[in-house]
RNA sequence: GGUCCCGUAGCUCAUUUGGAUAGAGCAACUGCCUUCUAAGCAGUAGGUGACUGGUUCGAAUCCAGUCGGGAUCACCA
């Protein structure tokens, strides 16, 4: 908490940024002169005064009262006393119960609020050569089918996540781990070669991801009927599953491939880059990039290298038939295996040699982030437990950014029981529904079919990451498609609807940002414009616990809160209008912060807010 | 069965390390556009924080147990 402000403020702006901290001194002094009873000042905290009292922070006296042996009123009391008379900043304060409100004066808030005029990046720490350098992955899709909305929410998790960390100081390296290989893969493959006749994106205008994953499916489709066949001639589920023929094909095709047969990986070649112009597509209209692409099939067989060093310090041991595990029943969990009998990689394999790998790529990196479902959870936490028992110290900096299942009303979305929500379409739907509500409002007359059509997006986009990213990444959510998502209310929509109300008045008096003039302290404020300073406090210590927690649901609720505190103090005080000249001065000061945080919150969410609409 | 996660208003979600009378939005009902954008504002109603016990001055939050839901425990990824 100390440190960060003063890298980026001013001393005279440091100093109002700490009131806490001048608060927690006085508070100290106060406890060891009236009560004569020391105590630390890392342990006074202190809260957000509840908006039924008058105040700007409390202190809890509880703890106090084994010093003061005096009741909770009384002690609070004791200590308003003296913080009022010894701290120039302290105005007044109430008592109730165990609880002492602290009304801090205008000659602090005004001179806040001046600082947070002039420092357009008000609340972020700056990023530099001492920044930590930290890899985020996130998004790793398979190429053989189509985005769907869990994906979606991974990518916005994913983006949103690396913006608070920049915004928090970091440097970060967006990395995309591309699962474009192995049997899975090959299912699209064979069946476009068995069923395909030929078709392409091109001839069919599919976008070339769904092109593949209708072969996917059409994989399954086949492979389930020979199944029953086998199973209506005698053989059980299993041995069916395992004896259907085109299974065998899909084997004997993935054996091709690792072989290098140039056919098979024509093909592979040739349908992947459908997949990727398809996911191109998607992930610029989802606004999310990356700076660092890893994929599969070069990265699969990294790791056997690693297993020989782990066999030779003893971490890991080898079965009889060869394959070679890890013992993990000391750490509570199970023997692992590392590396097939045949010697080819498994999945964890891989991932220890990946994790290697980047730790190489970039030599300066000191943190390494998995976005990844909360489905694997186990393999994680494996993963980074046999990192760290081969020596690798960053393997404690390794970490799992577990996020729940998007979940349908009737359950979890299944590819082959055709209930997945296709990212594609729901992008679209959303756009659609924008479209046809702006339409309505009827309120962008003079715009230009280009600059309808990017507000329709803008706003589209807003209100489905906006209802993604409000939850707390850790939990499940769910998703009703009959419920279309919202644009009232709690929603992005509401918040760019804010925004481009905020621009509006700002045009309407010719706001000029860069002459703004300073507040003069001796202003009056209405309860509404002490609130929205006071929520402006907030700010740099939501966007530090956004980070912390590596949640940006933190933030889209701070930015819910400001925006709708602005849209009362909006309501209740005329700005234009205002005869006061420095009063108006001020509410157009307010108005441009707010704007401008609420723009800055949201980019850290990924969304963009309009100007109109 | 072992391990892990979850259970807050009819619905979807908040409630930072334990703090005041548990908050929003949606849905329902009532007001407010000759006034800076009504995608807005104000109001009514809605709760045994699954249940039981414990720790504490204080528990939705920590601990134990019960019930209910989910994930995971592959020579799959």
């Amino acid at each position: 908490m100390n440190g960060y402000f003063s890298q980026i403020c001013p001393s005279k702006f440091y100093l109002y940024m700490n009131i806490e901290q001048i608060l927690s001194e006085v508070v100290k002094t106060a406890v060891s002169s009236v009560y004569q009873t020391e105590v630390e000042v890392s342990a006074i905290s202190f809260q957000k005064t509840k908006k039924e009292f008058e105040g700007d922070f409390t202190l809890v006296v509880f703890p106090y009262l084994k010093a003061s042996k005096k009741s909770p009123e009384q002690t609070a009391t004791d200590i308003g006393n003296y913080i009022r008379e010894n701290c120039e900043y302290v105005s007044g304060f109430n008592v109730v119960k165990g609880f002492l409100n602290i009304v801090l004066d205008n000659s602090y808030w005004i001179p806040f609020f001046n600082g947070v005029l002039t420092n357009s990046s008000f609340g972020f720490k700056p990023v530099n050569e001492n920044s930590k350098h930290i890899m985020l992955e996130y998004s790793s899709p398979n190429t053989n089918k189509p985005l769907h909305l869990g994906h979606v929410r991974n990518n916005l998790v994913g983006y949103s996540v690396a913006e608070l960390l920049k915004a928090n100081g970091n440097k970060v390296t967006k990395a995309n781990l591309v699962n474009d290989r192995g049997i899975h893969i090959c299912k699209s493959m064979l069946a476009w070669k068995k069923f395909g006749n030929g078709e392409t994106p091109e001839s069919t205008g599919m976008k070339g991801d769904h092109l593949v994953g209708k072969y996917y499916v059409a994989f399954d489709k086949e492979y389930k009927k020979q199944t029953a066949e086998l199973i209506n001639t005698g053989l059980t589920k299993e041995d069916a599953e395992k004896q259907a023929p085109i299974m065998q094909e899909i084997q004997e095709m993935l054996r091709n491939w690792e072989a290098g047969d140039k056919e098979t990986i024509d093909l592979w070649k040739m349908m992947n880059a459908w997949v990727y112009s398809g996911f191109e597509v998607t992930y610029k209209t989802l606004g999310v990039d990356f700076d660092k692409m890893y994929y599969e099939s070069n990265t699969y067989l990294l790791g056997k290298e690693t297993v020989e060093y782990g066999l030779k310090k003893d971490v890991f041991y080898k079965k009889e038939d060869g394959s070679v595990w890890i013992d993990l029943t000391g750490d509570g969990l199970d023997h692992k295996l590392v590396l097939r009998a045949d010697g080819t990689s498994v999945y964890m394999t891989q991932d220890l040699g990946t994790a290697i790998e980047r730790f190489k790529d970039f030599p300066d990196l000191k943190q390494l982030i998995y976005t990844v479902g909360n489905e694997q959870d186990y393999h994680f936490k494996v993963l980074f437990l046999i990192l760290q028992k081969l020596g690798y110290d960053w393997a404690k900096e390794c970490y799992h950014l577990s996020y729940g299942m998007v979940e349908l009303p009737e359950g979890k979305m299944k590819s082959r029981e055709g209930t997945v929500v296709d990212a594609d379409e729901l992008l679209q739907e959303m756009f659609d529904t924008s479209e046809q509500t702006t339409k309505e409002l009827g309120k962008i007359d003079g715009f230009t079919d280009e600059e309808a059509q990017q507000l329709y997006h803008t706003i589209g986009l807003g209100a489905l990451k906006y209802f993604m990213l409000k939850v707390d990444p850790k939990k499940k959510m769910l998703f009703d498609p009959k419920e279309s998502i919202d644009f009232n209310g709690n929603t992005g929509p509401f918040i760019q609807y804010t925004h481009a109300r905020i621009q509006s008045v700002l045009r309407k008096a010719s706001f000029n940002s860069a002459a703004i003039e300073v507040i003069k302290t001796d202003i009056a404020l209405q309860e509404k414009e002490k609130e929205l300073i006071r929520l402006m406090y907030d700010f740099p210590k939501t966007v530090e616990e956004a980070g912390h927690l590596y949640n940006p649901g933190t933030i889209a609720n701070y930015t819910y809160e400001l925006t709708k505190t602005y849209n009362q103090f909006y309501h209740e005080h005329p700005i234009l209008k205002e005869e006061n000249s420095a009063i108006k001065n001020m509410r157009l000061a307010l108005s441009y912060a707010c704007g401008s945080l609420i723009k800055r919150s949201m980019g850290l969410l990924g969304i963009s807010v309009p100007d109109r609409m």
